[in-house]
DNA sequence: ATAAAATACGGTGGAGAACCGGGATATACT
DNA sequence: AGTATATCCCGGTTCTCCACCGTATTTTAT
């Protein structure tokens, strides 16, 4: 539903490792944050969430930065949003419900979001760059 | 995704009323807020946004109060969540992305939110009376 | 007229989002 | 060994929205 700042700027920080996932050189926090214009401060934050979720590796030092924990295809983008989203404490299923009609709503919701966490389920890190690229080829056409 | 006490509450006040449409009579808030303890001050803001979005009808002074607008097997879940949770003015759809990576992203977001609108398309007030009544059967036959 | 209801307006406290800074720590390179 | 370069960790700030409360004003049935 919501599609927070938060996660469209980890996404794009992910697609930025995913981009350089071939080099086997880790990216550091200031070129992401330039190249998809993210404060870097802030981008520091989300990237430290993605390391503990065991999604993205680190290495301190000079020379130092970020990568992939895994490979672009084996990483889903339902992964990352519950990485990122997921770490308020209580959320509307921890605090239960007390009526009957309490329950039922939120059995419908539950199945509104499982459907959403289906799709993102089912697209990768890889995808989203195919589709970019796909999409980078198709403005190319046009221009000429 | 989030399920937000606003949301909740409105569900909760809407089937209330669907529960008294037979009746033709209109329902007071503080019938409502008792029923479901919902804090009243605030059920009249979630009923005035309801009533400007046409989903229930009001009738001020004596004997006055809320009745739904159509009948409970015409009000889908996603009109009334899309009532309460659209009010805020600069969503993520408002502000647009400017790059290639973010027009991708949105663009998946969006078949998400569709997958859990499509949801709660289909699930009508009077299929949650329904749900809610045969859940009440049940828990009686467990009783007995 | 009077009481009962919605309506309009304003305000408060808390939580999370979206940042910014400073210092501690680890690492590569010279 | 020393220094530059990076992450890491601890804060704090501002802003917006949520959830909620109070006080009036307006409308309507009796």
């Amino acid at each position: 539903m919501e599609l927070s700042c938060k996660s469209e700027y980890a996404l794009l920080a992910l697609l930025e490792l995913a981009d350089h996932y071939s080099s086997n050189e880790p990216l550091q926090i200031r070129q992401i944050a330039a190249e998809q214009n993210i404060p870097d401060r802030y981008l520091e934050q989300l990237l430290a969430t993605l390391r503990r979720s065991g999604l993205i590796r680190s290495q301190r030092g000079a020379k130092g930065g970020y990568v992939l924990a895994r490979e672009p295809w084996k990483i889903t983008l339902s992964e990352i949003v519950s990485s990122i989203e997921g770490t308020d404490t209580h959320s509307s299923e921890y605090r239960e419900a007390k009526s009957l009609e309490g329950m039922v709503i939120r059995e419908v919701w539950q199945e509104a979001g499982q459907a959403a966490i289906a799709v993102l389920q089912k697209y990768t890190l890889q995808d989203l760059m195919e589709k970019r690229n796909s999409r980078q080829q198709l403005d190319l056409m046009y221009y000429i």
